[in-house]
DNA sequence: ACCCCGGATAGCCGATCGGATGATGCCGGA
DNA sequence: TCCGGCATCATCCGATCGGCTATCCGGGGT
């Protein structure tokens, strides 16, 4: 007889995500959709009812809770499913955060049928899926551990991104213009940037400032 | 007898995608698919030959040209069909740039499958749909005179974003500094700042720029 | 005990920025 | 047709920035 169907459950805010992964996912004949979910609070409430083996998850919920804290919840069930992150970027911050929330794989919406369908049977065995694209920036990442930017940092950057100038910001934080000058060139070194401009969009793309 | 069926194409380079439009508006009635395109020469061909009503076009398609573009090569074909934006992002860029290239709809893909549908049917009888937060976006910059940003400055908002100087900016765009600068005061006056860095910040706030 | 890091401070200097002012050509709407 | 917006270019100048080099202090980890 035939192995044992692998029960997954999709965790999407977009409908059309939603439809096409069904599609896809139940014309596989090992492969079943046991339950979708558009947001945080549901997806924790169908996994319970439904205990899937694997979740698809995105990152972007719209509003609430996001995929990454999502993951943690349904992680943090008794006997929990495996996570596949299923999303659109494969941004450093939407990676990290991932894994550390306990996803097992992190695969791109860009990403051909055949590969989805390999790495829900593979997160399903346990192993760890990453799409090509994601192991690459990983192994980057690894290699050069990206700092992290201190609090008083995260300081001049608001104030940078409100246009401040240097004595302005001196003015606001209560020190001396020499000392901003001083942060920021951390900040500079730290992001991989030499202009103010600069600092603000990465700052920003790496979530430490949010738009 | 029913009214003739609708013809639709879609071009996504998101094969999940695609599978999920194409399982929902199947399912309908009056709709029908009747060809898929993942990039830009697929796209022209595909509506070269199958003469729908019709074009569902997504503006992320990876590598060549994109979506704003293929609407433009679809639109000068003869007898085009009416080009659907269906997308992830409301960028006001985006939504100008689309319009602006011959798109009659604009819709995101977190809209519920009603909407789509009723867009669809709406776009193939030559209305023109607006997605609510769109349509919403556009009001508002109608009523507020907040001036809006030419094509020539958002690239520069690009450039600035990536940390770039004046005379790296000028290089880039094949034009003097003069003329960057120029358009930098004009981006200052339009976005009420006065600092690159508050100029990148704004720019992003407001979904002229992407994160 | 020692060293590293975050935070604060200082001065110097060349490069860059931002504002002001003015001019040209093109195109599209009133 | 005229006006306005867009895009282009030019100068001038004071203010600011970014890189560099140093110093000092306090706390946490080895």
């Amino acid at each position: 007889m035939a192995e044992q169907r692998i029960r997954v459950v999709l965790v999407d805010d977009h409908p059309v995500v939603r439809a096409g992964v069904r599609a896809l996912v139940d014309a596989q004949d090992d492969l079943d959709v046991v339950g979708e979910a558009a947001d945080s609070a549901q997806a924790v409430a169908v996994v319970g009812e439904t205990r899937p083996d694997v979740v698809l998850m995105d990152l972007s919920l719209g509003d609430g809770p996001g995929g990454a804290e999502t993951t943690r919840l349904v992680r943090d069930l008794p006997e929990p499913p495996h996570v596949l992150v299923l999303t659109t970027y494969d941004t450093e911050a939407d990676v990290l955060e991932a894994v550390d929330a306990g996803a097992a794989g992190y695969l791109l919406k860009d990403a051909p049928p055949d590969e989805l369908f390999r790495a829900i049977r593979g997160t399903a065995r346990g192993e760890t899926v990453l799409a090509p694209s994601v192991a690459t920036r990983l192994l980057q990442r690894a290699a050069s551990p990206s700092p992290k930017v201190s609090p008083r940092e995260v300081e001049i950057l608001r104030l940078l991104a409100r246009g401040l100038g240097n004595k302005e910001m001196a003015r606001e934080l209560l020190v001396s213009e020499a000392t901003v000058k001083s942060h920021l060139s951390h900040i500079y070194t730290k992001l991989g940037v030499d202009t103010r401009a600069g600092a603000v969009a990465t700052a920003i793309e790496r979530r430490i400032l949010r738009p």
